[in-house]
DNA sequence: CAAATAATTATTGTATTCAATTTGTATTTT
DNA sequence: AAAATACAAATTGAATACAATAATTATTTG
C-alpha cells in the first residue's frame, strides 16, 4: 500500500519527538523547514503545522521570522525541574491509581516489559524511550486534563537530563537502573489494587532515586590533584 | 499606519482567546475557517496556524478531517478542576512571591487596578478577563516552564466556570466579589514582601472562596413545590 | 583601514490553487 | 416504505506560488 501523506507526517511528528527526547537533536539546535520538507517528501505547509503542533506540546519553541528550535534547556531548568517535578508525579500516580482502567493497565504492563527488555540489551536512548512511555501512560491513567500538560512537559525534560547525565559506565548506576525497575513493578501493583496512597508514597520515592542519580552528575566529587607548578616556578 | 497581516493574526488570536473565555464561542462549538479567515481578512493558512497555537494552549480541540472546536467541558471536567486547581494555584503564588520581579510586580498591580474597576462599572465578562489576567501574571512571576501548562489549561476553564455558575444577581455574590479582590490585595502584598508561604495560604483561601462559590451554583438547595395533579385525577 | 550603508541572498510568512475526505441528498433496490 | 448505495456539495488538508522579513556580503565613505 502506497505511502500516504499523512503517514509522512505522522513519521516526522514520531522522529522528532523521539530526537529531542533522546538529545539526538540538541536544545537550542534549529530545525530548517526546507531539509525536513525534502527528506520526509512533504511541502512546507504541513510541517509547519507539524512545528506548531510540537510548540504546544514543548518539544519546540517558534521565535518570529527566526522558525522553530529544539525547546532550551537553560541553568534554571534544572531547579525548576526539581521544584516542580515530586508535586506532578506524585499527582499524577495517585490519580492513576483511582482511575486506571483495565486496558490502560494492561498498556502499562506491556511498557514496563519494554522497560526491562531496554535494560539488558538496549542502549541509553532504548531505556529513556522506555521509562518514558511508562510514566506517560501514568499520565493517560490519571486522566486529569489540568495535570497532564505539565506532566507532558517534565517528561520531555526529564527524558533530556537523564541522557546528558545518566550514562552507566559504573556499576553503581546499572544497580540504580534495576532498582527504578523494580520500583516500576511496585507502582504497577498500586494502581492494580487502586491505592492511590500507595502509589503516589511509591512515585515519590521513585523521584528521589532519580533525583539523587543527577544530583551525582550534577554535583560530582571534586578533584584531588595537586597544582601543577606554572612555567618558569621555581621547583622546591 | 496601514494594518499589516501580523496584526490581523494576533487580532484574531486575542479575540478567539478572549470569546472562549468568556463563553461567548461555547464549549464544543466549532468554527468556520472560511468564515473567520474573511472576517479577518486573512488566508486560510495563518488561520489554520492560530488554531493550532490555540489548541496548543488549551482553547481549542482539532479533530481529523473535521476543523477546529472549542474545548469542550464535560461530566468530569468540575472534579478534575476541584482536584487539581488548590495545587497549582498555591504552588503558582508561593514561587510568584519568591522570583517576581519589580516589573511584573507592577503588572500586577496595575492588573489589580483594572479588576477593581470591572467589579464597579464593567460586566460579567470584564470581570472574568480581569481576574483571569491577574491570575495569568502570578504564573509568569513564577516562571517555571513546568508549570505554567497546568495553570494557563486552569485559567482557561475557571474563567468559563465563572461565566457560566457566577452572575450576581443577589448581593451575597457581589460581596463575596469584593471579597476575592481584598484577596488579590493580600496576595500583592504578599509577593511585594517575598513570602512564598504566606502567598500560597492567601492563594488557597482565594482558591476556597472561589469553590465554595461554585458548589452553591451546582448543589443549590432544592425546590419545594408540590406535584401538580395529573389530568383525569379526581381531586381531594 | 574601519565603520557604515546598500544590495544580495536566504529564510520565513502568507495567498492561492489543487486534491482528498467527509457529509448531506437523492436515487435505486428490495 | 426502509435501507442501501451512488452522487453532489462542502469542508479540510497539502502543494505551489508569491511577498515580506532577516542575515550576509559587497560597496562606499570618512
Amino acid at each position: 500500500m502506497p505511502e500516504t501523506a499523512k503517514d509522512r507526517k505522522a513519521n516526522l511528528l514520531a522522529d522528532l519527538r523521539r530526537d529531542v527526547l533522546t538529545m539526538v537533536l540538541e536544545p537550542g539546535s534549529d530545525l530548517d523547514e526546507a531539509t525536513l520538507a525534502e527528506t520526509y517528501g512533504l511541502s512546507r505547509t504541513p510541517l509547519r503545522d507539524a512545528f506548531r503542533e510540537l510548540t504546544g506540546e514543548g518539544y519546540l519553541t517558534l521565535h518570529q521570522n527566526r522558525g522553530a528550535r529544539v525547546t532550551d534547556m537553560g541553568h534554571r531548568t534544572l531547579r525548576d525541574f526539581f521544584l516542580a517535578a515530586p508535586m506532578i508525579y506524585s499527582s499524577i500516580t495517585q490519580l492513576a491509581a483511582e482511575n486506571a482502567t483495565p486496558a490502560q493497565l494492561d498498556q502499562l504492563k506491556d511498557a514496563q516489559t519494554a522497560f526491562k527488555a531496554s535494560l539488558h540489551s538496549g542502549n541509553a536512548a532504548d531505556r529513556t524511550l522506555a521509562n518514558n512511555r511508562f510514566h506517560a501512560i501514568t499520565g493517560e491513567m490519571a486522566g486529569n486534563v489540568y495535570l497532564q500538560p505539565s506532566l507532558n512537559r517534565l517528561l520531555i525534560d526529564h527524558a533530556r537530563i537523564s541522557m546528558t547525565f545518566y550514562q552507566p559506565r559504573n556499576s553503581a548506576m546499572a544497580e540504580n537502573v534495576s532498582l527504578a525497575s523494580e520500583q516500576h513493578d511496585g507502582i504497577i501493583r498500586a494502581i492494580e489494587q487502586g491505592n492511590g496512597a500507595k502509589a503516589a508514597q511509591l512515585a515519590l520515592d521513585h523521584w528521589e532515586l532519580s533525583r539523587g542519580q543527577i544530583e551525582l552528575f550534577v554535583m560530582p566529587t571534586a578533584l584531588d590533584a595537586p597544582l601543577g607548578a606554572a612555567p618558569g616556578a621555581r621547583t622546591a
